[in-house]
DNA sequence: TTATCATATGATAATATATTCATATGAACG
DNA sequence: CGTTCATATGAATATATTATCATATGATAA
């Protein structure tokens, strides 16, 4: 189990109906395969849309719905430069959501 | 920021593509209103089915659905007492990633 | 300004998911 | 046993979600 977030309960006190849909909400958007696999491709730098797509072995147009919901989530942010749009995660919580639940999975 | 979390990106050196389609699935059950109800229902101590349809006003069967999804996926566990279930929260994941989740929420 | 490359978007079709209803199981108790 | 209470389950419906296809937008360079 993490030790360095044993203390991490005191944060759970008291949580509202509305925010626990806000929470539905978000764990929802790292629900789906696409989605968590193009987070993961973002773990390292920012890439372009082709890249993504390189990367995951998947059409550009199924990439970019995807790269909206995380856009619009908050997750990822996007940057121009000329033709290209380069992504990249919006903050550091996508990796310890990540890791949370990687280290549910190993155990 | 999570301060006491800063150690977790060394978790996340490596994700194949098999784990994060487990992920995927992981944050799935988190990722609907009537689950993590239920298990935030749960957080205090273990409960019934009756008592958590009270909790939620819900239907037994709507409820009995997504419990059923939710030992499944391990995140609870049963215990019969005569002609009731009990149903509790497996372990103490299921805590911190929905705090991990919360926090990103609240920035 | 037209052609081309990169990305976004709308509509559709395919699939998955949640809830409801009806009913089954299972335990306790007279 | 038969009845009642608690829970589970199967089928059906309603809804949501995803990927695909076709096309639009937006930027660049000839």
């Amino acid at each position: 189990m993490a030790k360095n977030c044993d203390k991490l309960n005191h944060l759970i006190t008291d949580i509202s109906e509305t925010e626990l849909g806000n929470l539905a909400e978000l764990f929802k958007i790292f629900g789906d395969s696409t989605r968590i696999r193009i987070l993961y491709d973002l773990f390292e730098h920012e890439k372009n849309v082709t890249e993504i797509c390189d990367d995951l072995e998947m059409n550009q147009s199924a990439v970019s719905h995807q790269l909206k919901i995380l856009k619009t989530s908050k997750l990822i942010q996007a940057r121009r430069d000329g033709k290209a749009m380069y992504y990249s995660l919006a903050d550091d919580h996508v990796k310890t959501i990540i890791a949370m639940g990687k280290e549910h999975i190993e155990e």
